[in-house]
DNA sequence: ACAATATATACCTTGACAGGAATATTCCTG
DNA sequence: CAGGAATATTCCTGTCAAGGTATATATTGT
């Protein structure tokens, strides 16, 4: 799977999107989690793992704890995937105005063609 | 379903990746879509009603032809959603040296407390 | 070594979803 | 209005992922 694509369905499951959040404002151990969530703990680990494979967060043992923090490359790579649409979207989006006109002139050349 | 849940989960499968980022150079009739990803024509149509209902796409009618084009509002949300992270990931990120830290610095002051 | 705590894993069940194939719908043209 | 083209919908099936529950593993303190 490629690393976009992990993002992204990493991304796309509510509580993890909620894990991701609440680990933005800082680390936590995975029963601070489990408290804040109110999710069982076996799937909070098992949202972490779907996340530690797609490299959006990371754990750090201290005792028998495991303390998660955010990776920030996986969002960067979403950042970066976005730019290319960031720079059209001011403009009138994506030339629809130009297509729909370029259909309708091309209708009318058939329908010239076929009059006698 | 929350905007922001509908629009990476739609994003999540790789078909629909696909098209968006054809839709990204300029809208396109279905049959189009079709030719190009190589997909069969009714997985088209399912693919872009979900990013329709999504509202990242939104179809124009041509005689029978319908042209799909991109939305740019959903992606804005998504920047926007990115917005907090992009804040934080240019210095150390969220801290977690000082998380360590402070877990260690509380571990030391309970050992030297328990010394008699 | 043992109990307790924190976390991970295994196993099961269920629901959502994607693809395949056939068919319905809509619009145009002769 | 019959036929054809473009697209949507329906039904079926298999797969996968998420939650529930029980249990394993690791680490610490006594």
């Amino acid at each position: 799977m490629s690393p976009m694509q992990a993002t992204l369905s990493a991304l796309a499951e509510p509580n993890r999107r909620q894990i991701v959040e609440l680990l933005r404002r800082k680390p936590r151990a995975v029963g601070e989690i489990v408290e804040r969530l109110g999710l069982r703990q076996p799937q909070v680990s098992k949202h972490l793992r779907v996340l530690s494979e797609a490299g959006l967060v990371q754990a750090h043992p201290v005792a028998q704890q495991r303390i998660y923090s955010l990776r920030a490359q996986p969002l960067r790579e979403l950042d970066e995937w976005l730019e290319p649409y960031r720079r059209t979207w001011d403009e009138r989006f994506n030339q629809l105005d130009d297509v729909l006109r370029d259909l309708k002139r091309k209708d009318k050349e058939k329908r010239d063609g076929h009059r006698k």
